[in-house]
DNA sequence: GTCTATATCAAGATAGAC
DNA sequence: GTCTATCTTGATATAGAC
């Protein structure tokens, strides 16, 4: 069913990862699938049974490709706060939003094999910058009454509403000013930063 | 074109207010809207060229009356640090997504008579977080090092951000969470507060 | 200003040939 | 496994009566 041999099938996901994050969900259809990838509805509907599997099987590649992407940004070596700065600093493409957390206000959220991918990449984002943080306090490195896992949370809700905000703005600085106050209020809370 | 006097018309954009926020602006159709308004086809393209300009007017709506909120939400009296706090722990409902901006990554977003009402709602809680943190920094209530325009900017998209964390993981207990981040990373930045 | 009836096209999926 | 042809429904808008 989901073997790696049938070209087709790999021509669809792949053309429902590009599309899912330059339209979203609901304004991707099976149509638009089928003609970036070049294949025909009976290949569509013989590899799943719907848009929304298709949509499934996009997203947990998309999860799992930028889930590695954060494990080597957070990989060890650098001081934790290097790290989280890293994150928060990283060129990203604020206009075209986040590639998954994108689909953040669709209806489609309220379904579980849809939101579940979604939930893991930023749940991993959280707990990537949770142990930096910890870390970071556990050396001394962060202000007292600073909890490391609402922190991380409010660090990982910048960068989700700076896309929100270079989208809304149509400006990209938009979200690199907010990226800037958090590195910033980050150095403020951290004694010997 | 748009007098006051026209029943259908106000009702017809009562429901594309109330639609819009439930369900985005692609997924809420003319006839839902109709529907909801018990108006006929003809009253919609009496008033309105399309679905466009309706979303128009109702987001022009939303955005005046989010904007009177937030000034008195910020109406002044309190310490500024205090109407930052204020601003940032209101009561909300994550789940729903922000009235305006949960529109931030739809298509529609292009067209400016749609995104500058929202663009004017975040710039304005933007500009009262702005007034606020100056006051706070010229009272020397905020640390040296922090600009108020950035960290302003960091604070909304905590927000907007939240609002996505909340709808990813469908638990509004992770907006609190990273608003509850934010005020910490606000009083670890506030020297006499 | 408001209504109902109609037109057009795309979304999403099925049928069945190859 | 892959294809083309077809089906059904809803989105968006127009026509024209009242």
């Amino acid at each position: 069913m989901a073997r790696p041999g049938s070209s087709k099938r790999e021509a669809i996901v792949a053309a429902a990862k590009a599309l899912l994050w330059e339209r979203g969900y609901e304004a991707t259809s099976p149509r638009d699938v089928l003609a970036l990838s070049g294949a025909g509805q009976g290949s569509l509907y013989h590899h799943f049974p719907g848009k929304r599997e298709v949509a499934a099987a996009a997203l947990a590649e998309m999860a799992a490709e930028e889930i590695a992407v954060i494990d080597a940004l957070f990989a060890p070596g650098p001081p934790p706060l290097d790290r989280v700065r890293a994150y928060l600093t990283r060129e990203r493409q604020a206009l075209r939003g986040c590639r998954l957390a994108r689909l953040a206000n669709e209806a489609a959220m309220e379904e579980p094999v849809l939101r579940d991918p979604v939930a893991a990449y930023v749940g991993h984002i959280r707990a990537s910058l949770h142990g930096c943080l910890e870390e970071a306090r556990d050396a001394g490195g962060l202000a007292p009454g600073l909890a490391p896992g609402a922190v991380a949370a409010a660090l990982i809700a910048v960068v989700e509403g700076g896309y929100v905000l270079a989208r809304v703005h149509w400006d990209e600085a938009a979200m690199r000013e907010a990226i800037d106050g958090a590195v910033q209020l980050l150095a403020a809370a951290s004694p010997q930063a």
